[in-house]
DNA sequence: AATGAATGAGCCTTCATTCAT
DNA sequence: GATGAATGAAGGCTCATTCAT
């Protein structure tokens, strides 16, 4: 709490603080709801239940049963991206850093599982503003992990490959494997092969 | 044709043609509706407008939306299937049947964009029917699959992994950069990273 | 009934009258609604009551509760336009013709009540769409109108004055007695004070 | 200023008039939504939005929406009375009296374009309290305009005519074509035929 | 086989109003 | 007096599906 928070007036802060929790268990009821029906299937009287609070104060706070969808699909990819780059950033060296993608994206998924579920959908139709919104934040986080491996790439540690196939050589396998575990279309735990798809992962991009 | 089918009156065999050419411009329209707008948001009305014909003549052919949709989605399976499988067969040893499993899913991919698309849809209503339709062609296409490479494995020039684990290992990446092109994502081609794809899946599950 | 009419299928025309018969008495319940409680507080379930009819087959003939209005107001306009000129073409000069326009107005208001109040609401937000089909339809009449009184303007037996003047100096007088009368202000008849009114309009615009 | 005014608190007063300049500006504010979009299609938040004010603070000073819409109808016609009655009053004879009725008229509603357009709505959904509010205004009005020309009409200078047919001859003709020209439907200046219209509304009703 | 009017449950959303701070 | 989050009844509208012709 800086200084400047302390001085806002008692009741403001009551307010703001009511607000944010208030937020929060919608956020939480609508990401259950998605996750179980899907966003089509879930009404807004669902996450009104769940949430315990009026329809009117949804409307209020969000605006639509689309705009719950995209701040929450926001707060998601933001909260992940952050974990990435945490793991990214604590690796010593390029193989270090190709381990922490795939670990830190097989940890965060398993530790998050109706978020990770819910930003593998697909075909939600976020509002021109939504959109751009995480096109910027994709950036941002797009710009940071190449700012990091790019050095090992210059000095020949990693194949130099076209920009638009690291994601996929490197993440694509454990994102696919999570998917599917994810769907419950098979038993196996990440946990286990993490190091297989990390590995394999580092043997596509190393030099 | 079939000595049983040339029995057929002339009518009758007008009839079938017509009924066939009738439900395939449903599935066209339907397909290219299911891609623009998603399946959720795609109405009777706007399937039925595209392929000129009355909504009666929908209900007639295909029962229900969802009788379109799944009818669709197990025929596009069916034939990204198969033409995979060709490719697999044709190939000499491991090594060419995973760089033919890349390959055939690239170029299928993209000759077949606006079914490569749907194909990628997550959440489809099917019914309990389909479903288990679903995973029958899916047990087949895999058991065919896993039977070619299964000496391989054997023999010891393929690694014995998780089964659940080959393939994001082998298609996760291609997928993974499929998907991305097709949603305009990227600008880069397919067809001149295909190797550097096959070569990666390969070397993930070489021995 | 045309040659070319007697030649559509029975099928066809039966359903086309029964879409007119279903389309008529929507418009009836409707107007009764609208000038009991206005537009604005008028609800569908109101108008679909009164016109024994489902919500949805009211939408599949009009689209929204505006388009119920829209139609109902053109319709309204064209019958009252088509009234008041079949009076003045039969009149023989300048003073009957103004006579029969005030004459007309009030008879046709006397005649329709429910559906000249309707005429006399104001606000109604049409749609871009109607709204120039009711200017073009306005235009239609005006210009008849000025075809006929042209004549006995350039004949000098009525004045020269600037084109908006017109209608409120003839019709002004009688359409504010009407608009009064309609809404229960006063209780005096139109039929009485027709003749009065006609005189004052011809006495205003005479040369 | 009355000396019971000026025995109240400085404080008190401060804040009268700090409340009169709030109110002033939501009438201001909702007289400009109501003009553009309708008494229906405007909101309270809409009109507090323009006001800055609060939620809140509106209601405290003026109940309910509907009561603002009162507030400022009531006040409108009374403004425009007052004005009627001003000119009427100074005129010298019958005729200039008739003279002063339409050209007041006109004057008012060209100097006040929005509160006339506002005074033309129908069908605002008044309280009782403020419909016999607007009746007493309405017949204070009416008898001291008839007080007014009630002489003129013994001494045979006016015509004696059924009593609700004097505004419809009048004023009917001046109030349809401001009508159409703050609708923006015609080019005219009122200026310019307002002399044409009390022409004619004196030429209907001199003896 | 084809047609399209009819159905109505159920959805998202609005918005005037209240009230605790 | 001011504030704005909370309320929830009520409304317009959608759309998959049926069925008489």
């Amino acid at each position: 709490m800086t200084p400047a928070d302390s001085s806002k007036p008692q009741e403001s802060r009551g307010r703001e603080a009511a607000t944010r929790a208030r937020k929060e268990s919608v956020l939480k009821a609508a990401l259950e709801c998605f996750v179980e029906k899907g966003i089509e299937h879930t009404t807004i009287h669902q996450i009104q239940a769940r949430a315990n609070c009026s329809i009117g104060s949804l409307y209020h706070h969000f605006g639509s049963k689309e705009g719950i969808a995209e701040e929450l699909f926001l707060e998601g990819v933001q909260q992940q991206n952050a974990a990435l780059l945490r793991e990214i950033r604590s690796a010593g060296n390029a193989e270090e850093g190709v381990h922490a993608v795939v670990g830190a994206y097989c940890d965060w998924s398993t530790g998050n599982r109706q978020l990770a579920s819910y930003l593998h959908s697909r075909d939600i139709d976020f509002s021109g503003q939504a959109r751009s919104r995480l096109r910027e934040i994709h950036q941002l986080y797009i710009r940071e992990v190449f700012i990091w491996f790019a050095p090992f790439v210059e000095r020949g540690e990693m194949r130099a490959l076209p920009l638009e196939t690291y994601v996929p050589l490197i993440s694509g396998p454990i994102q696919e494997y999570i998917r599917r575990w994810l769907s419950g279309h098979h038993p196996g735990s990440p946990e286990e092969v993490k190091a297989l798809f990390a590995e394999a992962a580092w043997s596509a991009v190393k030099a």
